[in-house]
RNA sequence: GGCGCUAUAGCCAAGUGGUAAGGCAGAGGUCUGCAAAACCUCUAUUCCCCAGUUCGAAUCUGGGUGGCGCCUCCA
């Protein structure tokens, strides 16, 4: 498999630190408001990269840790006048129940920052020891960022470019305008750990580093993320990790692309940004998932409601395909194969595809060809072979199983076939036996209020859930 | 100012040297009692513009133009 590698700026081919494991750290959210698009981009893209790495026959271990203490979910609590963790906790869940509306499978392990302020503060203390730290006297602690000579490698920047770009902030007690907090004193009010520095709680990036290298080893073999954490969020994982252990911290990083409204970034501070929950209200979940992956993970993805109806009805095709295939099985004699369809070129150029930088567009474009093949010499036919169709759903189920699509399960559980259900579709049946169409359209009308479509094919009558 | 990304039909989107995948929307047709689903045909002689390299370029090079991003919290 080939990757584009952001430290490199290059593709390369992907080889794993020991072979057949995969160790990824994905940083998760900050959990002060429901996620938007813009966070779900990288939870449906990485999330088909591991599925895919792990179809691959590897073994993937996945962290993704929880921003869980942060100025941002302080003030929040703030304004509602509750503990910080009754808001912390309250949008995990909702990431949560967000995350699985969009088939995204839960991490390995999901650390929280709050659970890991020992090992954190263990590690500020080995940077300050190799002098690469220092605690001011009101108990802040900096990242001394120019002492880490390759800083500026994952931005593609020199340290001095940067300086230059940089604002000149008035506080300057920081030695460098550059230099970055490990540990923030706690003002009164605010929640805070004891720590050899005084009451306060962890930076931002320093818990990546500190989460990454507890759950995963000081090298890992991709790091991923959005576009905009490279920096500063991911050069500073780099220096308060490799300025340690002297090795890689990452071997490989996948950026993805932002979520645009209008050809502009959306974002937060913009406030132009529509909520995943949101969106899922009015289209479902799985259009949402459908445009994360319809286009290249690195691309810019323009965000508007005619680009939703368009994703729905394209995983309608979808559905439409294996609801047509599941009935032709059951319909099918048991022919042996007389079709003829190259089933493994199928799969070889899917997963070509994929391997190819993740190259979902390309992928789905090879579905869609095979839908369109399968339909019309296939599905076609008078007599359908069972060996033939069992294989092509086996395929089939296959590719979508690693691209995470077709997962509402719309012919189970709340959906039984009732016996009411039943008669009526008999009922339905006889009266187009006797031709008396009006009777049947009626019946037709009243199952579709029931929330049943029916479709008469050549086979028979053929019923599906909305 | 520094560092990057990007420009393909009405819309979305693959394609990185060999003559434009796929999806959505639209038009016509087939099938059907009517539908639905599906299929067939049509919809970019052309890939922002101009030069160049090449037998050959959407693809490479140079130069324009437009759009976006990071350099500050952000996926």
């Amino acid at each position: 498999m080939k990757i584009y590698n952001t430290l490199t700026r290059k593709k390369e081919d992907f080889k794993p630190l020991s072979s057949g494991k995969v160790l990824i750290y994905a940083c998760g959210p900050t959990v002060y408001n429901y996620i938007h698009l813009g966070n779900a981009r990288p939870l449906c893209v990485f999330d088909v990269l591991r599925r895919f790495l792990e179809y691959m026959g590897y073994e993937v271990k996945y962290v993704q840790n929880f921003t869980d203490v942060d100025d941002k979910i302080i003030n929040k609590a703030i304004e509602e006048g509750v503990n910080f963790q009754e808001i912390s906790k309250k949008y995990i869940n909702e990431f949560n129940k967000d995350s699985s509306g969009l088939n995204v499978r839960k991490a390995t392990v999901h650390p929280l920052a709050t659970e890991n302020i020992g090992e954190i503060i263990n590690l500020i203390e080995k940077i300050i020891e190799k002098d690469f730290a220092y605690a001011l006297p009101n108990g802040d602690v900096y990242f001394k960022t120019r002492k880490f000579k390759s800083y500026g490698k994952l931005s593609n920047q020199t340290i001095d470019d940067l300086r230059s770009g940089a604002r000149i902030h008035v506080d300057q007690m920081k030695e460098d305008p550059l230099d970055f907090a490990l540990w923030k004193s706690s003002k009164p009010g605010e929640p805070f750990w004891e720590s050899p520095w005084g009451r306060g709680r962890p930076g931002w990036h320093i818990e990546c580093s500190s989460m990454a290298g507890k759950y995963l080893g000081n090298t890992i073999d991709i790091h991923c993320g959005g576009q905009d954490l490279i920096f500063p969020h991911h050069e500073n994982e780099i220096a308060q990790s490799e300025c340690l252990t002297e090795t890689k911290f990452a071997n490989y990083w996948m950026h993805n692309g932002y979520i645009n409204i209008d050809n502009e970034k959306m974002s937060k501070s913009k406030n132009n940004f529509f909520t995943v929950r949101e969106v899922a209200q009015q289209y479902g979940y799985e259009p949402i998932r459908y445009l994360m992956i319809s286009s290249h993970y690195r691309s810019p993805i323009n965000y508007a409601p005619d680009i939703m109806e368009q994703c729905k009805s394209a995983v309608q095709r979808l559905y439409n395909f294996k609801e047509n295939l599941k009935f032709a099985v059951e319909k099918s004699s048991l022919l042996k194969e007389e079709a003829k369809i190259n089933l493994e070129d199928y799969k070889l150029r899917f997963i070509n595809a994929l391997s190819d930088d993740l190259n979902t567009a390309d992928a789905l474009g090879i579905v869609f060809e095979l839908v369109k093949e399968v339909n019309s010499n296939i599905l076609s036919l008078k007599s359908q072979s069972r060996e033939t169709l069992e294989k092509v759903m086996l395929i089939f189920n296959e590719m979508m199983s690693v691209l995470g699509l077709l997962y509402e399960n719309k012919n189970s559980e709340d959906n039984k076939l009732n016996l009411e259900i039943e008669n009526l579709i008999k009922l339905r049946e006889n009266a187009r036996k006797e031709k008396n169409w009006k009777r049947a359209d009626e019946l037709r009308d009243l199952l579709n209020s029931k929330g049943v479509t029916i479709e008469d094919t050549p086979q028979g009558t053929k019923f599906s859930f909305k």
